[in-house]
DNA sequence: ATATAAATTGACCACCTGGTCACCATTGCT
DNA sequence: AGCAATGGTGACCAGGTGGTCAATTTATAT
């Protein structure tokens, strides 16, 4: 035994989605508080002992859960981040959006959970986790911001941390929206192109 | 026996108040499904049959202790849509970002539960609870934006459902980062005025 | 094949939940 | 004073929770 947290490492490949993939939807399913690791244990098919031996605290299982997701996040957002890096910042804002909704059309559960996360929930570190992704944002954004100020598009004399704070407000709560939409199933409620454009302008003039 | 919801309301003032209290104090504390009816009665200083008897359910005490939390908010929004009806945009959007914040400072523990039921929350009625108040929300901001279109203070040509949208997200997350900020007591993090102009700017030339 | 070590199990624990209801206290009426 | 009715109580219930651990299965080494 090398480390506790390694002993799910070390389970076969298998078992491991398996665990992870029941507790993905348990937590996006309830709040922290609620979500059963008696349903967990059922849906995985593995003994309560097992999960228990694998992580030591509901709270440890969250946490590897979160830090799970908190990874396919960062890699989606540098490759957006790389993928755009020559285009204006109307184009790039765009692309950003899109890429958002994208992600969220992809791992509808993770979206749950972040949103969950942020927004409300009792989870264990709560408050270090949403200081984190806050500071992934700020940092995100406020290069895409940077760099626009740098090629001229915006005005010069922008306040960079209030600008950061208004483009995620509308960001985030436009993919929250576009999420719960989604999830009731109403078809295309949102027609992403007019909203996406619509964000651009909003910030395009609002920044100039 | 008149009616049901009618046992509480005929309880003397006193022990209402202390129930309502109470029960506002646990619902802001915890989400619904946490929050418990043996620490309301505990803290209200009556026995569990008594609640039990004024609301048949927990469901019904949250949404009395909702309906109370609501008519406040109405009667805040109506006070400020009149005192401001002749003022500017600008000025008007301040106001409204100001009075909001005001009121955060009033009910801290109503702003708690709110936030909470928006957010995320399984409440009982959650989306019959929430569409209301997002017809509520683009009710009244809808009616300044018309307000300023009719004055040629705005682009006429504003697609007015975004509009709203991006204010709404906007102020929206303003007060909760305002709000939290406060809880955590952290002194004066957000100055107020800075925010609020800026805000104001935003929206003023991105709206133009 | 056997002995040893490691992984897996599920019955079990203490605790908490929303909700009930037989019992008791208080009040109002005659 | 006596009776009825209403209001208030808290022990109690079934069902759930996170977490434990002796016992059993499985894998490993000789």
């Amino acid at each position: 035994m090398i480390s506790n947290t390694n002993k799910f490492e070390q389970l076969p490949e298998e078992k491991q989605s398996r665990i992870v993939d029941a507790s993905i939807s348990e937590f996006a399913e309830k709040d922290y508080e609620t979500a059963s690791m008696n349903t967990v244990v059922n849906q995985a098919g593995i003994s309560k002992g097992s999960l228990f031996n694998y992580f030591k605290t509901k709270s440890v299982l969250y946490d590897h859960i979160y830090q799970l997701a908190l990874g396919e996040v960062k890699l989606y957002l540098r490759d957006v981040r790389d993928e755009t890096i020559d285009l204006s910042f109307e184009n790039r804002l765009s692309k950003v959006v899109d890429s958002g909704v994208l992600f969220i059309m992809e791992h509808p559960r993770l979206a749950r959970i972040y949103f969950r996360l942020v927004y409300s929930g009792d989870s264990p570190n709560r408050e270090k986790i949403v200081n984190e992704l806050q500071a992934m944002s700020d940092d995100y954004l406020g290069n895409i911001i940077q760099d626009a100020m740098d090629r001229n598009e915006l005005n010069p004399n922008l306040n960079k941390a209030q600008s950061v704070f208004f483009l995620d407000a509308v960001l985030n709560r436009f993919l929250k929206e576009y999420h719960e939409a989604m999830e009731m199933g109403s078809q295309q409620q949102y027609d992403r192109k007019e909203w996406v454009s619509g964000i651009a302008t909003l910030f395009i003039k609002g920044f100039s």
